[in-house]
RNA sequence: GCGAGCGUAGCCAAGUGGUCUAAGGCGCCUGUCUGUGGCACAGGAGAUCACGGGUUCGAAUCCCGUCGCUCGCCCCA
């Protein structure tokens, strides 16, 4: 038997409601805040990511799907959203539209990991990008975006985690601060974190063996070593987080791994999270563009996780919307009634009306067992009767009760 | 890449060496009700007990290997 390849799944119709839910909100939001939808391709140039993200990064070094076509080409399945809109901006010419320029997509997403609660090969994720304009407006805006998402998903119990990361100014100077810091305590480091030090130190401060962690309390803070137009970017944000009553909260260990991230960074976080709790994650990437061969060229984004949304909308007991049955089975007793209940379900569907045609091989009560089964409102009767009567027969499944009605009454009833 | 747990019908699951040609429940189908659902009752279909090898008179049950799934680490949505 085949099986739906490892870190993969299959989106039964029983598990759309929840993300029919959270998408109908996302693009609701995303439209009240001027987003246009993009999509771009499944597979990139493999290049893509490997500039964009950051060689020395998880995901380019271990996680990526990339293999070469007949043509010979190096492709990858895209692991994450933002440099294929990125990509997208400057090859269409975009910073000759008003600035900046706002995007929103849903898109599938490649990483080649082991898979476990939350965390899968391929995920799914809702995301924006705002491109062109570097104020600190701009962030608060996607912030407060983010977080009006949850709230409109009804995500209770959500933490907003906020940092800045400095840019290629300052950050520099403040790696270096910190690995020397951390070079003064490392017989207390745990055996992954003294690796780190050299290869990352940023990822020093999200360890989570305790004494690392009391050793990241007292670590040099980013936020305390940022030049000047950092820190102004930096309260500025903080001011316009206040003006708009978003509830955040400061954490000095955020820090996320990918290379293009400057300033800005956030996360939510649900504060009941198992081991993959991350809900949402995004920054500001001020140099992503350049580095990819456009001109200097400012932006910021989140992304979320549709599967880790649909987790928490389920462990939250949050009520979501069913999908809407069809409005009516159309039941059918005798050989002479078969043509005509097809051509009354047709008619039905031409109007606009949801309607199936039950299987006649059934008797009258197993067709009624079906139609109980699938939650259909009115069945629609139809036998020999009917047919020399011209009438049809409405059952309303709920009341249970029944009438007949003359078919072209009914027809041109429940058109309306 | 590393560590742990688990694999019995579509799903949940009993059984841990001897009528197990595998219990029960949900779901599905049929009938009681020959043109009327939900409830009840009765019946039915559906399982190479993950796969391969070994131990044994005898294996779903014990041992080894393989595969798969799940959870955790790393990292991330």
């Amino acid at each position: 038997m085949f099986q739906a390849p490892r870190g993969t799944n299959d989106l039964l119709p029983q598990d759309q409601k929840y993300w029919r839910y959270i998408e109908s909100k996302a693009v609701d939001l995303a439209r009240q805040y001027g987003f246009g939808r993009i999509d771009t391709p499944v597979f990139e140039d493999a290049n893509l990511f490997v500039r964009s993200v950051g060689e020395g990064t998880d995901i380019v070094e271990k996680e990526m799907y990339t293999f070469e076509d007949r043509g010979g080409d190096q492709v990858t399945l895209r692991p994450e959203g933002t440099a294929p809109v990125c990509r997208a901006y400057l090859e269409h010419g975009m910073h000759n539209l008003p600035q900046p320029v706002r995007m929103y997509y849903f898109c599938p997403v490649f990483r080649y990991e082991r898979p476990q609660a939350g965390r899968f090969r391929e995920h799914h994720q809702f995301g924006v990008e705002v491109l062109g304009d570097a104020d600190p407006s701009v962030d608060a805006e996607v912030i407060e975006l983010a977080w009006r998402l949850m709230l409109s998903l009804g995500l209770k119990d959500t933490s907003l985690l906020v940092n800045s990361i400095g840019d290629t100014e300052c950050r520099p100077a403040y790696v270096g601060e910190l690995k020397n810091y951390y070079q003064g305590h490392e017989s207390k480091l745990c055996a992954e974190c003294r690796q780190r030090l050299d290869r990352n130190p940023l990822r020093l401060l999200d360890c989570k063996v305790e004494t690392c962690r009391a050793l990241g309390d007292e670590a040099p803070r980013s936020s305390d070593n940022l030049c000047q137009a950092c820190q102004d970017h930096w309260s500025s944000l903080r001011g316009y987080l206040n003006a708009v009553a978003i509830p955040y909260e400061i954490d000095h260990r955020l820090v996320r791994g990918l290379d293009y991230y400057s300033r800005t960074v956030f996360e939510i976080q649900p504060l009941e999270g198992g081991a993959q709790s991350t809900i949402c994650g995004g920054g500001r990437y001020d140099g992503l563009i350049e580095s990819l061969g456009g001109r200097s060229t400012p932006g910021i984004g989140f992304a979320t996780g549709m599967e880790r949304l649909a987790l928490n909308l389920e462990r939250g007991g949050v009520e979501v919307p069913d999908e809407p049955s069809p409005k009516y089975l159309v039941a059918n007793v005798g050989d002479a009634a078969r043509p005509a209940a097809l051509e009354l379900a047709a008619r039905l569907r031409a109007n606009g009306v949801g309607a199936i045609l039950s299987s006649g091989s059934r008797g009258l009560r197993g067709q009624m067992r079906q139609a109980n089964a699938l939650g259909i409102p009115y069945t629609a009767i139809l036998g020999d009767d009917e047919i020399e009567q011209g009438v049809v027969m409405i059952r309303d499944m709920q009341a249970s009760t029944q009438e007949t009605k003359p078919m072209q009454e009914f027809l041109d009833s429940a058109g309306a």
